[in-house]
DNA sequence: GGAACGTTGTGACGCAAGTCACAACGTTTT
DNA sequence: AAAACGTTGTGACTTGCGTCACAACGTTCC
């Protein structure tokens, strides 16, 4: 991090210049340090600017490093050979992307890609481990994240394999979505959603087809109501119903 | 660990007496320690045997603690509302249990229940916490297993959401047992597999009667020999091509 | 030995959701 | 403005697997 020059990225995109300063302090796992931790981190990570769709890391790859999401939107999507692919983990910002691959030692699992214009960190593999070791308080930080991921991965399985149907698992999804990203107003649960339906799809593990037919039903039954990547859930009690499988 | 008196479990199990002498050293996660640690881990750990069946703790109690499987076997399932249950995990000797949940300070979020006649030490939660916060190597080894469970637990997904049909899970399922429990016989493959059609089918997230309607096929094709909890399988390239997603 | 129980084997049936196919839009490109 | 493209909406058809239902075993347990 030699140049700290006033810098805008692309898409208006607002830089983050430095992890001490960073807004995220308060909530991103690698952000609530000690500051002299906070200055170590600072000293190790490379600054970067991806648009929507670029692809952090591939699934396979040998673990480089971790990237911290500092603003923007990403998802880690594992796929088959067959060319299905499904959607293991969304990242919001402020999370970590790589960080188990490259404590396991292992090849990435899945591929990292951003869903919105982007600003992440990437640290190398090596000093990330050595910041690791020579931060006691970290280790414990981390074991905690990837204890948290490790209860979402379960539930993500839970999801997938218990849920009956397809329309329990996209209500449950217009949910978590909600707690996500909603905002009350006056007609309803507010989410802003720029995914496509197939990526919707690929997110419960169903097909593109059976998800806009869902969702028109939806619409029909006045449950939601959607106007350009917008969804207002209008009857946040019935999705609840029908998300408990 | 007052007594130390030579003791047998129930059903013939060899009693492991401290965790300084355990034949699993080289293998468990936490019996690889420094000398120091594992003292320290011996002395604040409780032994227990459990019969076939028993529950350790239940989804949605609050995490009291961690256990060290130290001999036997035992499953970690999640149940839903309407009574399906999914295998999230298969825990084999010197594996660990709770870990994520005493660490997270959550609920456990599924049941665990012993498969086999089993030793287990149970670790209080707040000795534990104590524990790792006094030896930096420790927490360290943590979240490398955590790690490494939570590639397993996205591999699982994985498994459930894309593998297009029950005949390709149960092949994976086959093959997965096989590298855990299998030796190679003259006749090929051969597997111990002391779990019913029910609970295999817990395993993969399909019905019994499927898992039964498998097995003959596969016994019909002469792929799989069954004879008595024992799994013989005869032509493991075809299974192999069949777990190919 | 037979009653009670849990496990396995199969048949019959129905339906949810996958697959294929194409039409109707929107957006970006040129 | 037309072409090229990606996204959405729907219809028709097919099917794998869940569900229900029972029969055939095997094992404990009095």
């Amino acid at each position: 991090m030699e140049k700290l020059i006033e810098f805008a990225g692309p898409n208006g995109l607002v830089a983050i210049q430095s992890c001490l300063t960073c807004p995220m302090r308060e909530e991103g796992l690698f952000c609530k340090l000690s500051p002299e931790s906070l200055r170590d981190l600072n000293s190790i990570r490379h600054n970067g600017f991806y648009p929507r769709g670029a692809r952090l890391f591939a699934q396979g790859q040998s673990a480089g490093g971790v990237f911290i999401l500092c603003s923007g939107q990403a998802k880690l999507a594992a796929g088959s050979q067959d060319g299905k692919t499904i959607t293991l983990r969304q990242v919001e910002a402020g999370e970590v992307l790589g960080l188990s691959s490259v404590i396991a030692n292992r090849p990435y699992p899945a591929t990292a890609e951003t869903l919105a214009p982007s600003q992440a960190s990437f640290i190398p593999r090596g000093d990330f481990l050595n910041f690791l070791r020579g931060h006691a308080d970290v280790s414990m930080r981390v074991a905690e994240h990837l204890s948290a991921e490790l209860h979402k991965a379960w539930e993500q399985t839970r999801m997938v394999a218990l849920a009956p149907g397809a329309r329990t698992k996209l209500s449950k999804f217009f949910l978590d979505q909600g707690a996500r990203h909603g905002r009350m107003a006056a007609e309803g649960l507010r989410v802003h959603l720029n995914m496509t339906h197939e990526e919707i799809a690929e997110s419960i593990g169903v097909t593109r087809e059976t998800v806009s037919r869902l969702i028109a039903d939806f619409k029909r039954q006045g449950i939601i109501r959607v106007k350009g990547g917008v969804i207002e859930v209008l009857q946040l009690d019935v999705l609840q119903a029908l998300s408990q499988s």
